[in-house]
DNA sequence: CTTATCTCGTATATTCCCGTACGAGATAGG
DNA sequence: CCTATCTCGTACGGGAATATACGAGATAAG
């Protein structure tokens, strides 16, 4: 992203930052929300989002590459070292609502972009998770008898549905988080014995 | 003026029953399957459809109180007592794909119908999940640190997850029944120890 | 200041889907 | 066999959303 636009003016900069912000912010929770809806809570006209985001696609795409680099670079700023559940709670702690707007972000691009490009810019961030899960197997603290990729998976689809619920006001701000990693870490526990069967 | 007797024909009814089923085949995928859609998986005419659903919501209520009856008869027929953990099991067992059916037709209806027709609709269903939670936690064997209303709404983020790996082929048929057990189970049950922290 | 760039309104074309109207032909059921 | 019922095609109108065309005015950058 460095150097030679040929010409491109700061406001015009502005205007694309507010843009996606704003589609960031409307798809996550409305995945069939219209243009005209995000140009007006970005503040700009429609036809200045038409002249920077040619179609659709093209707008969608830009918004989930933005809340994937923000994933990221959270990601990467958290410790994983040390004991792999404590290394997921601080995970989830410091990035559980991110974490869950990209899934919702990514379950609106399901049917506008092709699935190649999708799971191409998705990539790196579910990797990271898989490989603190077999960190954690390799302890001995993570369970063993699923497969990596369903717990990865079911991380997500909690996260998504914490969101839901706190959007939805039937959890807190405050326990939410509390409520999200007392979830995940049982999920993930290798069974300390055999409790049942 | 003719008032005639809705007298139903025997084709009639056939052309009912395949169009519900097409329509929670349909709609438990796409929330936005096209009516032309429903009615050609149908086997059936788009004019054919709109002869007995006169409106969208109509088509979209009927799937719904199809899953949700089906989804009843299916519980009732399950024993629910002795130990909570089992009769979960037997739940999960021979329900599961019927219980993420109805969670992803009900996100269908979500928008669609009128909000109270569809707590209307969907109240016994849930209750009886949230009862066999609560019954588990007088027997000391499912944990008592998360809201009832929180383990039953992960239960169904479960559900669904896995019946979506499922469709997309990342999970077998024959694994299902088991990972999705294993999952659930470890969500609900009583911590045996205090683990960790 | 000058210019290229950006903003943004109006108008219009297109596409998709819903729902209705009309009517001809097929079929169940007495 | 006769009739009410059902099937289903074509066609039309309404509405919503996407996307393009034209152009006038505002503004950042050199």
């Amino acid at each position: 992203m460095t150097s030679t636009r040929p010409r491109r003016r700061a406001d015009a900069e502005r205007s694309i930052a507010r843009i996606t912000a704003a589609a960031r912010d409307l798809l996550s929770r409305d995945p069939d929300a219209t243009i005209d809806a995000i140009a007006e809570a970005a503040g700009v006209g429609r036809m200045t989002l038409y002249g920077h985001f040619k179609t659709r696609a093209d707008l969608v795409e830009a918004a989930l590459v933005a809340v994937l680099e923000a994933g990221e670079a959270t990601l990467s700023a958290v410790d994983l070292s040390g004991d792999a559940r404590d290394a997921l709670s601080r995970l989830l702690a410091s990035s559980w609502e991110l974490v869950a707007e990209s899934a919702a972000l990514l379950a609106s691009a399901q049917g506008v972009l092709p699935a190649g490009r999708i799971r191409e810019l998705h990539g790196g961030a579910g990797d990271r998770v898989a490989e603190l899960v077999r960190r954690g197997r390799d302890q001995g603290v993570f369970r063993t008898d699923l497969p990596v990729d369903w717990l990865v998976n079911v991380v997500q689809y909690v996260l998504h549905g914490a969101a839901e619920e706190h959007r939805g006001g039937r959890i807190a701000t405050a326990d939410a988080a509390r409520i999200v990693d007392a979830t995940v870490q049982s999920v993930l526990a290798a069974p300390s014995h055999n409790p049942h069967t």
